[in-house]
DNA sequence: TCCGGATATTAGACAAAGTCCAGATTGGTG
DNA sequence: CACCAATCTGGACTTTGTCTAATATCCGGA
């Protein structure tokens, strides 16, 4: 039986060190502003989520920190909104709804989804993954 | 038996009325630039296309036309990159597959592909569209 | 033909997301 | 302690896209 996972700073530095990640201070925190919340988070928000009392990472800091912890695996890039992208600490299999109106966007769990008829991939390629997005607004 | 289609200037004027879109010389030359092409642009592409003489076609219009286009239903919206949209002249129901290393972006046809398994969506909301991106890189 | 209002276009200032760089900090290791 | 590598930083910069106020164009009626 799985414990409940609970995000504590100290397992966000076990958790950065699985995925072979030193994991510095503020690389834990921004870790642990994504994971303890299970939230898509834009890079701004990252931000002001770890600067909230006073300011403690650098813009750049954030950036490159979350451009590794997606080279790693540790987070995925959703891309949905044309102004700027969204990362997910859920990085098992799922797809996505974005509420257009509003901007909310939520997981919609992959294992009931099938997708099928899909050609098959230009010689010498390789799948990196498949988005389904399910755009939705409310009725008017 | 369907005609091939021309996609001449003339053309483009009775296309824009039909979608209900006053068609003057600027938004011709940028429904001429994207549907004689059937490609997928970006707003700098289009602006780059659309003053290759002489600068005949400001930003803004370029931005406006294209805003203007995707509400009366002329061309689709492509979210794939997250440094820009892009404006896709199919309308027909089809999916995408993007090469992520070289952002070539091409159309996958939709009659084949099956998507099943989708939750209901709650209460009052609508689906606007269902974009199925497959990413893609060359093999290493 | 001329006028007036509605529609469209324009240059340029602005905003926001993200990148880049050169210098400063940090954290081991011998 | 000294050193080296890795990391972090502020700030300048780039790019995409928006906004605004002024100008231009189009069209219908007197």
């Amino acid at each position: 039986m799985m414990e409940t996972m609970h995000y504590t700073r100290d397992n966000m530095a076990g958790l950065l060190r699985s995925h072979d990640i030193n994991p510095t201070h503020q690389r834990i925190e921004i870790a642990h502003a994504l994971f303890s919340r299970q939230e898509h988070l834009s890079a701004d928000q990252v931000m002001a989520i770890v600067n909230t009392r006073h300011s403690e990472t650098s813009k750049a800091t954030v950036y490159n920190t979350l451009k590794l912890f997606l080279e790693k695996g540790l987070v995925r890039e959703v891309i949905v909104d044309p102004s700027k992208v969204f990362f997910d600490p859920n990085t098992s299999p799922h797809h996505h709804l974005y509420e257009v109106d509003t901007g909310k966007l939520s997981d919609i769990d992959a294992t009931h989804v099938q997708i099928s008829g899909l050609p098959t991939l230009p010689e010498g390629m390789v799948t990196e993954g498949i988005d389904l997005i399910v755009r939705v607004r409310r009725a008017q």
